[in-house]
RNA sequence: GCUCCUUUCGUCUAGAGGCCCAGGACAUAGCCCUCUCAAGGCUGUAACACGGGUUCGAAUCCCGUAAGGAGCGCCA
C-alpha cells in the first residue's frame, strides 16, 4: 500500500508552529515512505477564514520546505461533491433533517448540564419524516447507537469509544453549508488519505469520523494523534509565546531546517542525536516512535539549534537566507569589500560561532560594509586612549609592511609586533579592532583585516588615529 | 458534570522487570582554552506525581488517587 498523508490546516487564524510540526510529522512520514503529501485548507468557515491565513500556509510552507505532491485543495471548492454525498446520505436513510431551533437546542443543553449529563443531540428527528415550515433544517448523520469503535492509534495505541457517547452531529448546516467532520471524511475518503496525523485535540472526533467513513464505504486510514506543543510556561500555546505565524521565524532568523530539526525533537527522539539535517530527520523519523505527551516550546533550545545549523551547514546554503536580514539591517552587500555571494559565504563562516540567528548576524556583521566607520563611544574612551594610539601609530608601519593581507601573515606580523614591544596580544587586538570595527567585537582581529581588506583596514586605522 | 488523553531533572528526552542510588541535550554554576565576543573541552547542581499492590527485584506490570489537557457547537 502506498502512503498518502495529508496536512489539513484552516485558515482560520495564522499558521504557527504547532500546525508546523504536525506538517512535519505528516510529510516525513510520506517521504520516508516514498509516499504523497497532500496540502488542504480547509476553509469551509467563510466567517472566520482570511486570505492572510492561507498567504501564511502557502508561504510558510514553502518557506520551511515542506513541499506537498498534490494541492493546495481548498473545501470551498469542493461543496458541490460535498452536496452530493449528502443528497446520498439522505436518500440511503444514512443522514436525515432535523428541524431544532437553536433555542430548542440550547434548552435541551442546559436541562442536561443541569441533571450532570454530557450535553448531546438526543435524537428527536431521528425518525420523523415531516417538518417544520419556518425552519431550515440541518443534516445530521445517523450514529450507530449501539457498539463500540476502537482507534487503533499509532500514538497511542487502542482507543475504545462507546457508539452511546456520541450523538448524531450536523453535517451541514441551516443554510446548506457542510460542516468539518464531514468535509474531511469526504476529503480523505476522495484523496485516498492512507494516514491521518494530527493534533491529539482531535481524538475525540475520530469515533464519529470513522463511523461515517463507514458510511461511505471508505476504509478507514491508520491514525496517529500527535501531542500539542505547550507555551513555555507550561500553558496552552499563547500569543506571546510561539503562537505567532511562523513566517516571523523567518524574520527572526531562523533557518527552516533548524526550525524543523527543534520541532521533531518535542515528542520524538532518536537515541541521543539532537541535531538532524532534514535527510537524517527523513531517515529517521517514524510516527510509532512519538510521544503521548504534550510537550513545552523552549525558546533556548530552539536557539542553541539555530547556531548549530549555521556552524553545520555548507555556508554557500546560508547566504541566500541571510540577504534578506542584511537587508532588513539597511546593509547595501554593493558597498562591501566584496559584492558576490562567495564573499558572503566568509563572512557567514566568519560569523556563525558568535550569533545565533540571521538577524544577529547582519546586525554584527555592518563594519564589512560601507567606507566609514562609527566609533562607539565606551569603546573607544577604553581602547583607543593615548596608550592606545601610541601603539596603533607604531603598529601602522608594521602593517604598511605586510605585503599578503590574509589572515596567517597578518598573524605573524601583530605576534611578532606585540611580542618586541613586550606587550599581550590583547592590547594590540583591541585598539586595532575597534579602529577598524567601531566596537570592541568581531571575528579573530586577523580574519577581521583579512576580510576588511588592506585599503579599508588602513583606511579607517588612520581615520581612527587622527586628532 | 460526562467521555477521552497525559504524568522521568526548570525544559526536551533515554529508559520495554535486574545493565539505572536513572543516561543525553538545552538552560544554569564553576574551571580550562583565549586578541574581543563566541565556539569548544571538563566538572557540578537537578527528575521516576502520590499511595497501594504483584515480584527475590519496578521508572518499567496492575489498581487507585492527585494534577494537567482535550472534546462535549448549525467552530475547525
Amino acid at each position: 500500500m502506498s502512503v498518502v498523508t495529508r496536512f489539513a490546516p484552516s485558515p482560520t487564524g495564522l499558521l504557527h508552529i504547532g500546525g508546523v510540526r504536525t506538517a512535519l510529522f505528516s510529510w516525513l512520514y510520506a517521504r520516508r515512505h516514498g509516499g504523497k503529501f497532500i496540502l488542504r485548507v480547509e476553509d469551509t468557515d467563510r466567517e472566520r477564514s482570511t486570505d492572510e491565513a492561507v498567504r501564511v500556509i502557502v508561504e510558510g510552507m514553502q518557506w520551511l520546505g515542506l513541499a506537498h505532491d498534490e494541492g493546495p485543495y481548498f473545501q470551498t471548492a469542493r461543496f458541490p461533491r460535498y452536496q452530493e454525498v449528502i443528497a446520498q446520505w439522505l436518500a440511503e436513510g444514512k443522514a436525515y433533517r432535523c428541524y431544532c431551533t437553536k433555542e430548542e437546542l440550547e434548552q435541551l443543553r442546559t436541562e442536561q448540564m443541569a441533571r450532570k449529563e454530557k450535553p448531546r443531540y438526543d435524537g428527536r428527528w431521528r425518525d420523523r419524516t415531516d417538518s417544520r415550515p419556518g425552519v431550515d433544517p440541518v443534516i445530521r448523520f445517523r450514529n450507530p447507537l449501539e457498539g463500540e469503535v476502537v482507534v487503533e492509534d499509532q500514538v497511542h495505541g487502542r482507543v475504545v469509544f462507546r457508539n452511546s457517547e456520541l450523538d448524531d452531529l450536523v453535517i451541514a448546516r441551516g443554510d446548506g453549508t457542510p460542516t468539518y467532520n464531514f468535509c474531511v471524511v469526504v476529503d480523505d475518503a476522495d484523496m485516498g488519505v492512507t494516514h491521518v496525523i494530527r493534533g491529539d485535540d482531535h481524538l475525540n472526533n475520530t469515533p464519529r469520523q470513522m463511523n461515517m467513513l463507514a458510511a461511505l464505504g471508505a476504509k478507514i486510514p491508520v491514525y496517529a494523534h500527535v501531542p500539542m506543543i505547550l507555551g513555555p510556561d507550561g500553558a496552552k500555546l499563547s500569543k506571546r509565546h510561539g503562537a505567532v505565524s511562523v513566517l516571523q521565524y523567518e524574520e527572526d532568523g531562523y533557518l527552516p531546517d533548524a526550525l524543523l530539526n527543534y520541532l521533531v525533537r518535542l515528542g520524538w527522539s532518536h537515541g541521543d542525536q539532537e541535531v538532524f539535517t532534514r535527510a537524517e530527520m527523513v531517515a529517521a523519523f517514524d510516527i510509532a516512535d512519538v510521544n503521548k505527551s504534550a510537550s513545552a516550546f523552549n525558546p533556548e533550545k530552539l536557539l542553541w539549534l539555530n547556531q548549530q545549523h549555521l556552524m553545520h551547514s555548507d555556508p554557500a546554503t546560508v547566504v541566500p537566507y541571510l540577504k534578506p536580514h542584511l537587508a532588513r539591517v539597511g546593509i547595501d552587500i554593493a558597498t562591501g569589500p566584496g559584492a558576490d555571494d562567495a564573499f558572503l559565504a566568509r563572512i557567514v563562516v566568519a560569523q556563525r560561532e558568535r550569533v545565533k540567528t540571521l538577524k544577529e548576524m547582519a546586525q554584527a556583521s555592518r563594519y564589512f560594509f560601507g567606507e566609514a566607520v562609527e566609533l562607539d563611544a565606551k569603546a573607544a574612551t577604553k581602547h583607543l586612549s593615548d596608550e592606545g594610539r601610541e601603539v596603533l601609530t607604531a603598529l601602522r608601519a608594521t602593517l604598511e609592511g605586510v605585503t599578503d593581507w590574509t589572515a596567517a601573515p597578518l598573524n605573524a606580523a601583530l605576534n611578532a609586533f606585540a611580542t618586541a614591544r613586550g606587550i599581550g596580544l590583547g592590547k594590540v587586538a583591541q585598539p586595532l579592532r575597534v579602529a577598524v570595527t567601531g566596537n570592541t567585537i568581531s571575528p579573530p582581529i586577523d580574519l577581521t583585516l583579512e576580510l576588511l581588506g588592506r585599503e579599508r583596514s588602513m583606511a579607517r586605522l588612520d581615520r581612527a588615529l587622527q586628532p
